[in-house]
Formats: structure tokens, sequence, C-alpha cells
DNA sequence: CAACCTGTTCGCCA
DNA sequence: ATGGCGAACAGGTT
């Protein structure tokens, strides 16, 4: 499920851990989810380490631990963290358990899309550091828009939309729902957007992001009637607004629905 | 049984 | 050098 609201969801999972030290690790270091990550070093230095805090960037999460020990997940297409009791038994899609006396922190990803890193000292590395500023942040503001637009023009603005490196947790169903509320076919070039257009594109992607990081907090997460994710996924689905029935293709390589009647 | 999937990365090409 | 695009990754669900 992970795009920037649902990441912020799973992360406050693990809010419960915090302040009480890590007593085991358990994982297998050959699984794909672990690649190009010391296991070895990973194991050694969380054990006895204390959850401090965590937060996200994009749809990475950083949780940072006593003794400079800091633990990235990204939860790909099929991740999810939880919290078991403390005789939690996992199965083969649990990759990493962090047991605490009280309880075992999970991560869960079957399709093994997601990844674990971690990494030791005061220098951030280089995943863990990230220039693109949050949709939430006032450097995400219209010059960055317009010039993130104007460097991919070439490019459906679908596509652009999903790039991390301009749009910061922006993901498949979100992006459709941008569009949609700023009245923007999918499969227009970026670069052919008016100024006018271009504002409303910002303002719609702020918009998506506050309202769905304030709704997905709470644990019957359910977005209003009246968005475009409730109709987006089968294959009679209507537009909210004019109740045409939503056209469907491939555009940046993933599946896209939109209104072709209020959407130009 | 086949098609489909809320993500990223790689190699190829323009 | 930079950007666009299709393929690959893998297993569960429809």
């Amino acid at each position: 499920m992970p795009e920037l609201a649902e990441v912020e969801f799973y992360r406050r999972k693990w809010d419960a851990a915090i302040g009480q030290r890590i007593r085991a690790v358990e994982l297998h270091a050959r699984k794909r989810i672990f690649r190009e990550t010391n296991t070895r070093e990973l194991v050694s230095r969380l054990v006895g380490a204390r959850l401090i805090s965590s937060h996200t960037r994009g749809k990475q999460m950083l949780f940072h631990f006593s003794g400079d020990a800091t633990l990235g997940i990204h939860l790909g297409m099929s991740g999810a963290l939880r919290v078991e009791p403390a005789n939690f038994e996992p199965d083969k899609h649990d990759h990493l358990v962090l047991r605490q006396r009280q309880r075992a922190l999970v991560f869960r990803d079957p399709r093994q899309f997601g990844r674990v890193r971690f990494h030791h000292g005061d220098v951030a590395a280089d995943w863990m550091r990230r220039e693109t500023p949050e949709i939430s942040d006032r450097r995400f503001d219209q010059q960055f828009f317009d010039s993130f637009l104007q460097r991919h023009r070439r490019a459906p603005i679908k596509a652009v939309l999903l790039l991390q490196s301009g749009f910061s947790g922006i993901g498949n169903w979100m992006a459709d729902e941008i569009l949609w509320r700023a009245k923007i076919r999918p499969n227009r070039k970026a670069g052919a957007l008016n100024a006018a257009r271009r504002s409303a594109l910002l303002r719609e992607t702020r918009f998506v992001a506050r309202e769905s990081l304030r709704v997905i907090g709470r644990e019957d997460r359910q977005m209003p009637k009246s968005w475009l994710i409730h109709e987006r996924w089968s294959a009679s689905g209507k537009c909210p607004r004019d109740k045409t029935k939503l056209r469907r293709a491939t555009i940046g390589g993933r599946t896209t629905a939109w209104c072709v009647r209020c959407q130009r």
C-alpha cells in the first residue's frame, strides 16, 4: 500500500517501542530485502541499543537508535510494519524482527521490492540524505515545481508526478488523484502546461498530500467518498464529479485512471 | 490460469 | 551529459 501517508502510518506503529532496548534481532542475511546491507553490523549494533526516534523522507523511513545507529526501511510495493506480542513467531515473509522485552517489531514484505538499510556513524549516509524537499516543506514552492516540470518537459505529467526527485512520497494513486483534482489529462506533456495550470497542479499536490496525511493517521482510514481513489480500481469506475466512466491506460509505466470529460 | 499490482533501478537509446 | 522508457525484480490476489 505504501505512499506518503501510509508510510507515515506504518512508521508510527513502532512508536510504542521508543525508549526501550532491543534485546535480539532476527533476520536472514541472504534475502533480497537486505541487498547491499551489512547485516552483521546491523545485528551487532542494534542488539542492546534503544530506539530513540523515527521520521520519514518521502517513502523512506529512518529509525534512530542509541550509539549512532540508523535503520532505514523502504516498504516497496507490499511492505508493512507491525507490532506483535513478545512471543511472536515470524513466517517466511517476516524478514526482520526486533525483539524487546514486551513486544516484537516486525517488518514484512512478501514481494521484497522494499529494502532494509543500516548505517552507523554521525555522518549521514547517501541514502539517508535527501535534497528533495517534502511536499509540506516551504521549499516545495512554485519555482521549484516549475523548474522540475521544465526539466522533464517532454515526459507525460503523470510520469513526472511519480519521480521521487521532485515529488517526494507521491505514488500511483496520489498522482491520479492530483491530476483529477487539477483537471489535467495524465498524458499531457509536462512542458505544455501554462502558468495557471501549473499553479493549480501545485495547489492540488499540496492538498492531496496534506489531506491524506491527516486522514490516514486514524485506524479506520478512508479518504472522503468524493475522492477518485474509490473508483479507480474497478473497470466500471466512474468520475466522482460527472459520473463519466473512467478511462484506464498505462502512462508513465503505471496503470492510470482518469476522466476524459473533465481532465483536459 | 492469466492478468494485475499504492515502487525502484538498470540498461539502452535519443 | 541528460532525460525518457521498457524490462526486471517476486509473490499474492482477482
